[in-house]
DNA sequence: ATGCCTCGAGTTCA
DNA sequence: CTCGAGGCAT
């Protein structure tokens, strides 16, 4: 393996041609051949080299990227070639007028553009005098930009020296300097943790890099470079296109954008607009619209230029995303839980091509972090999905006199405090059943789609049958008449002034109500899972509602189940227990259900409890489940092998305990704790309840069902499948025993993709889990369904 | 105790 | 979709 040494300017010679190649391959081709380890160590053997001969430094070696001494201020550059800005457009019709105005003063009659992405950095121009990279600077004004070689040196994707052959003596390259979002995103989230300086946005981030006087502080921000232009040319021959040009400008080893392409007259352009405007929050770098390019170069010349824009080329703009607005108040929202979350309303503006109003705040620590402040001039964007949010305040603009924002302490519906409990980040409105907005938005769950399903029976509906006194509770939602309906409605306008339509038009206004009267009778048929959900129980989503309806089967099994037992079931814990324990022990929610029941509503698929049960039960678990002080599950089991059942234990005096073999300790706790009535009396009720589920499992037969086909498997769904719904999918893959998850883990079993399916389908083939299509699904269904 | 993984809850506009 | 936090495995 050792041969003899190289001279050590060989070696030399041979780690900048391999780190080169090295940084080519990672930042220019983006296909890495070597580990970073690897790379460091080749740059770490280069330095000291470098170091111990330093006649073998070189300046374009590779380890003059970093290290360089902090310049005072920058040098002025003069653009012998101008460096351009471009016409921007904003509408389909600008973009036919630019090609029609082409076509008027060239000989094309359709001409050929080069189209690419309009990159959100920083323009620059790169000189290289024979192949080696000499000086770079801003687009400045122009006409003078500022000498950044030195940082430009440490971005990796520019390169030092040219690659290929055939470049000219003299070459002037022009390019976008930008910062991709994924090293963006982790730059500020470093640099949150080591509270160090956080970056507002990709392109300022850049910006900021570029100007900065020592290079290592460029060089620790993730930068990188795509080129899309020449400058000053001498001494070699060019290409007659554009798009020829950019072709020649990766040989030579820049890195050139993989969207960049041709396209014929203005409906190839616009057609190019919006295949990238739709992809575009998938890309790994912002970018704020394309560019249009003559690509003849014969023609560009012809055209010339109009002041400082040239005729031959265009920017088309996609919709802002990111806008400045003021805030002109900042309000609370109340949710169904009592959770209070600060909402700012704005004063209207267009982002993303929609109008903004509201954005959320989502809590106090969120204001405190952004320190917005109403009066503020903040900025807005839609990010990847469609919520606005506020990004951060334009503090230079802020007016004199404001105050941070703080959290009323009342509730602005009902006047109740509003608490935020220790080590919470939500504040809520302690008003629950008073509160006027929890229980708008408690008749607003109940009637949901997935939970009671009544068709019809919106927000403005909720909020006039409650606050008209109507509905308290979402019992009174069946005894509702067509009259009270219509009462209700005539109430509604005689208080907001309007005329009443329902005495204008007779029959055809009432039709409405109509329709919703028979919406709430159909609802009356539901599941044990839906109405436990509709409830609306504090932790019980739709998830644990199946969970709760599987594994106990009744409703009248669950509302009196002490809340011990309940944590023996897979997914629930103490926290969602004591919740589900909490909510049943009200008398209130309890009358509510006996209404519900008496008004008709009815659960059709009440069944035997899972015999899983029988296991999940045993007296050992439940007596561990009971959360004793000292009473470890150890403990527990050997309590209940000395003892015949849970009477035995509560009859037994301290020393009986003792004498089973519990330590005196673990003794005296249980005796304690048994003293205090509450906890005897759920000692006893839990217990109680034990026998009742487990009397009532074996009287229904008990026998386990046979083993479903996907039994406990999570399937996730992504995309849009072609013949069925997402809900059709879940529900016939749940039928078959599987668990329909919302998002891909390495537990997965397998992801079924529909069309356009998104970044679900990525994790899985990133964490290797199966993919299944839509034909695949519908045979697996139709072999096992049934 | 620590680190997944899932579930619950809240959110905007056309 | 994106947090926060509960449940559970290690």
């Amino acid at each position: 393996m050792t041969g003899p040494a190289p001279s050590p300017a060989r070696r030399a010679a041979a780690l900048r041609e391999r780190i080169d190649d090295a940084n080519h391959r990672y930042h220019v081709l983006d296909d890495p051949d070597i580990p970073d380890a690897e790379y460091d160590r080749l740059m770490r053997e280069l330095e000291a080299l470098e170091t111990e001969h330093p006649e073998l430094a070189t300046p374009d070696s590779p380890t003059r990227r970093v290290g360089a001494t902090p310049s005072r201020t920058f040098a002025e550059v003069h653009h012998e070639i101008r460096m351009l800005s471009l016409a921007n457009a904003f509408s389909d019709e600008e973009i036919h007028d630019f090609v029609r105005r082409i076509v008027e003063r060239t000989d094309e009659t359709d001409p050929l553009f080069s189209v690419e992405p309009k990159f959100d950095g920083l323009a620059i121009s790169l000189r290289y005098e024979d192949g080696v990279f000499v000086r770079g600077a801003t687009r400045g004004d122009g006409d003078t930009g500022e000498d950044v070689t030195a940082n430009l040196r440490v971005v990796k994707a520019v390169p030092l020296r040219l690659r290929g052959r055939g470049w000219p003596r003299v070459l002037e390259v022009r390019g976008e300097v930008y910062m991709p979002r994924a090293a963006f995103e982790a730059y500020n989230d470093r640099a949150r943790r080591d509270g160090g300086k956080v970056l507002a946005n990709p392109r300022n981030g850049a910006a900021g890099s570029l100007r900065q006087l020592d290079p290592r502080v460029t060089a620790s921000r993730p930068l990188s470079f795509y080129a899309y232009a020449l400058g000053v040319v001498e001494g070699g021959e060019l290409p007659e296109t554009h798009s020829a040009v950019l072709m020649l400008l990766r040989e030579w080893g820049f890195p050139v954008s993989t969207l960049a392409e041709t396209a014929r007259g203005a409906e190839g352009c616009l057609a190019y607009y919006r295949r990238i405007g739709a992809c575009r929050d998938a890309l790994p770098f912002d970018i704020d619209g394309v560019v249009y390019k003559l690509d003849d170069l014969a023609g560009q010349r012809e055209l010339g230029f109009v002041g400082r824009t040239p005729r031959w080329a265009i920017a088309h703009k996609f919709p802002a995303q990111e806008q400045a607005t003021r805030v002109v108040s900042i309000d609370i929202n109340i949710g169904r839980t009592g959770a209070a979350t600060p909402a700012a309303k704005l004063e209207p503006v267009q982002v993303g091509g929609v109008t903004v109003t509201n954005a959320t705040l989502h809590n106090a620590d969120q204001v405190a972090r952004l320190d917005v402040r109403v009066g503020d001039t903040v900025i807005v964007r839609r990010a990847g999905d469609v919520i606005p949010e506020v990004v951060r305040v334009v503090p230079d603009q802020r007016p004199p006199g404001t105050v941070p924002w703080a959290m009323p302490a009342h509730c602005p519906v009902c006047g109740s405090d509003i608490v935020r409990e220790e080590g919470e980040v939500i504040a809520r409105c302690s008003g629950e059943l008073v509160c006027p907005a929890q229980r708008k938005e408690a008749v607003f769950h109940f009637a949901a789609r997935r939970a009671m399903d009544i068709e019809g029976l919106g927000e403005r509906l909720i909020e006039d049958l409650t606050t008209l006194g109507f509905v308290g509770s979402v019992a009174d939602l069946y005894r509702l008449t067509l009259d009270d309906l219509i009462e209700m409605k005539r109430r509604a306008d005689e208080r907001d002034g309007t005329t009443p339509e329902t005495v204008k038009a007779g029959k055809i206004a009432t039709r409405w109500a109509e329709n919703l009267i028979e919406a709430i009778a159909q609802s009356r048929a539901t599941t044990l899972e839906r109405f436990l959900y509709a409830l609306g129980i504090e932790h019980v989503g739709e998830s644990t509602a199946k969970t709760l309806a599987t594994w106990f089967g009744r409703l009248e099994t669950i509302r009196r189940l002490p809340w011990p037992l309940l944590k023996r079931v897979p997914d629930i814990g103490s926290e969602v227990a004591r919740a589900i324990g909490h909510f049943f022990e009200q008398s209130g929610n309890q009358q509510v259900i006996d209404d519900l029941l008496a008004r008709g509503v009815a659960i059709g698929d009440e069944h035997a409890p899972s015999p899983k049960l029988r296991e999940a039960l045993e007296i050992e678990a439940v007596l561990a489940a009971l959360e004793i002080p000292k009473l470890t599950p150890k403990r527990a089991a050997q309590l209940a092998a000395a003892f015949d059942g849970a009477a035995a234990i509560l009859a037994a005096p301290e020393h009986h305990l003792v004498a089973a073999g519990l330590p005196a300790e673990t003794a005296a706790a249980l005796v304690a704790w048994l003293a205090d009535p509450d906890q005897a009396r759920l000692f006893g009720d839990t217990f109680a309840a034990r026998e009742r589920v487990l009397a009532d499992l074996a009287s229904s037969g008990g026998d386990d069902a046979p083993a479903a086909p996907l039994d406990g498997q999570s399937i996730v769904l992504t995309g849009t499948l072609a013949t069925l719904t997402r809900d059709q999918a879940r529900t016939r893959l749940e039928a078959l025993g599987a668990k329909v998850a919302g998002s891909v883990s390495k537990k997965t079993a397998f992801v079924v993709a529909g069309s356009e399916a998104g970044s679900k389908l990525d994790k899985a083939a990133e964490l290797g889990i199966e993919v299944w299509d839509e034909a695949r699904l519908l045979a697996f269904l139709a072999e096992h369904e049934g």
